[in-house]
DNA sequence: CTGAAAGCGCTTACAG
DNA sequence: CTGAAAGCGCTTACAG
């Protein structure tokens, strides 16, 4: 292993000197010397030993992304967080820095596994509303977080309009002439993105005309798809439209009540969350919200670096807008 | 910052002591003086310092995860690699390493990558077949490829019967009595996964009756899949069935074929690839070939840490067995 | 522009 | 069963 000394002895200069260049401080060398240590780093192929900087240095260059850890559940295989992922991870990697990925299950793992490397900040995925506090609390460190409702103090925060989404869902339903809708999703907690969703899709009905019976609530976590599609075909005033909380989920009923017969929109329309490609594939055609995924992942990462720079900047969120993408899905109703 | 040197002024010991309490070697410490130590190290909140140790101990804990770095491609947005990716992330974290996720451009950055961090073990994800002999060559870790055909000596990989999972879609059209088939896939490179399906698919075709012309042949790197559904309304003698190389790809076929108002399976026959959720389903219920994921991570992880444990030991590759799940994507032709 | 000294928090290797 | 010493490879902070 080449280490800074050993290029040292090469050059006839002091480790600090190799240090210097190494790290690109090298206005306070001379570009002849510069030059030389250079050329002998890459004839020895050196490689600085990222351990002993971040002991050193205090500064690890490592962002942690943390995914709440669920036994049976692989948070990489919902589409959304694996995209989100991909596109975070370039873009850290791009501004120089390093990333581990974290299935943390809860606050005292968090905060072993980011001062434990020493992380000069952190994304989080999933839910962590109960526990934000605590984790900022703990630890001094730019921390961003995806998708919360949290009312902690000094959150940093990227999400969409959720309630909108919900509100644009109920306008386009109504605006075709549908009037007794349902909601599906997965009600993970009180006041997260799936309550918010329903909530402004639940108001903008109610308000205008439409509505939505407490049975046409599904919370996916209390009944399977394949219960939804059953409680259907037996409903005798059964909604004419639903409203998904993703498209993945908008899929998976689409084909429930496919294998039962009734066809999309012809017996039942539907509207779903995400606008993921796969949503836009015939036969599906999917109507849906759209979020700017791409988006979300480059102000995340914005926010992320902007307060490692400066660990001063006050405290800083973004709720990016969404919008309905009309396309097969809900049926014109007279 | 809590230090072992902070435990150790506490509990009146030295360093050491508490040093090889907090590495479960307390075997050799009185149990009165451990449980002491625990409990002081409990109370004031210790963390150990993972760079302090990799430096002093050689031994990182970390396992790098590499991904082929694509411009504008992300290596995550398929399915197939963030489920991976998932899963092994769970298994190696349960043995109590850490993950650092690379999206890597080349052999050089690659070591860098590993080197810099002192990586203990990597997991290739994507295509390195040119460069794995050097990469193996400059890296004396153990180094896990997955869905690798390189021919480099001792390579450790863990793949499963490409050619095999071509001459199953084979057998299967031939005896639904399809004779004229086509194929379709992204070739990244020759003798890849890709071609190895297709090759296994072609060869059971010639040798039991049915045919593929060269021209039936699409490679997804030249045409689009718009490209191919026009090309198939436009044929003289179309295929009556085509293999597609992903489940991924096999929907979005689907969907090109179905907005130019051809039917699956009456109008063309679909076998795909992996058996993701997505395609059964409905209304796709692709028949395809399945393989097994989980069981691909959890070689993949059992192989990279009996290597991590035992240097010594002779390499060792696996390739998992694959086979047919039949669905409604393939007519009965008569 | 350059360098000698001290130290980051831990472990190895030895001694008792 | 316990500890003092040296060192991992780097940077900080100072001195010149």
């Amino acid at each position: 292993m080449v280490t800074l000394k050993d290029i040292a002895a090469q050059a006839g200069v002091s480790m600090m000197t190799v240090s210097r260049v190494m790290n690109g401080n090298s206005g306070k060398v001379s570009e002849k010397t510069a030059d030389k240590i250079r050329t002998i780093a890459k004839d020895m192929g050196y490689i600085p030993n990222s351990s002993a900087r971040s002991l050193a240095a205090r500064s690890s260059r490592i962002i942690a992304v943390v995914f709440r850890d669920v036994p049976d559940y692989n948070p990489l295989g919902d589409p959304y967080s694996s995209t989100f992922l991909g596109l975070i991870l370039k873009e850290i990697q791009k501004r120089g820095y390093y990333v581990m990925v974290h299935f943390a299950q809860d606050f005292s793992d968090i905060t072993f596994r980011l001062r434990s490397w020493n992380a000069e900040g952190a994304i989080f995925l999933g839910l962590f509303d109960e526990e934000v506090q605590q984790i900022q609390d703990g630890n001094q460190i730019p921390l961003v977080f995806t998708d919360s409702y949290s009312q902690a103090r000094q959150i940093m925060n990227v999400g969409i309009d959720d309630y909108k989404g919900g509100a644009l869902a109920a306008a386009h339903f109504l605006q075709k002439g549908h009037k007794n809708l349902g909601f599906a999703g997965y009600f993970t907690k009180l006041g997260g993105v799936v309550s918010q969703r329903c909530q402004g899709f639940f108001d903008t009905l109610e308000k205008n005309g439409g509505h939505m019976a407490r049975e046409h609530v599904f919370d996916l976590e209390k009944i399977t798809m394949d219960g939804i599609a059953d409680s259907l075909l037996s409903d005798s005033n059964p909604p004419s439209g639903i409203f998904v909380s993703s498209d993945a989920f908008a899929l998976d009923l689409y084909g429930k009540i496919f294998q039962r017969g009734l066809r999309v929109p012809e017996h039942l329309s539907l509207i779903g969350f995400d606008d993921f490609p796969i949503s836009s594939v015939a036969p599906f055609s999917l109507t849906t919200i759209h979020q700017d995924i791409e988006k979300k992942a480059s102000e995340t990462c914005r926010i992320l670096f902007e307060h490692i720079e400066k660990p001063d900047k006050p405290s800083e969120s973004v709720t990016l807008d969404v919008r309905l993408v009309e396309r097969d899905s809900v049926s014109e109703q007279k």
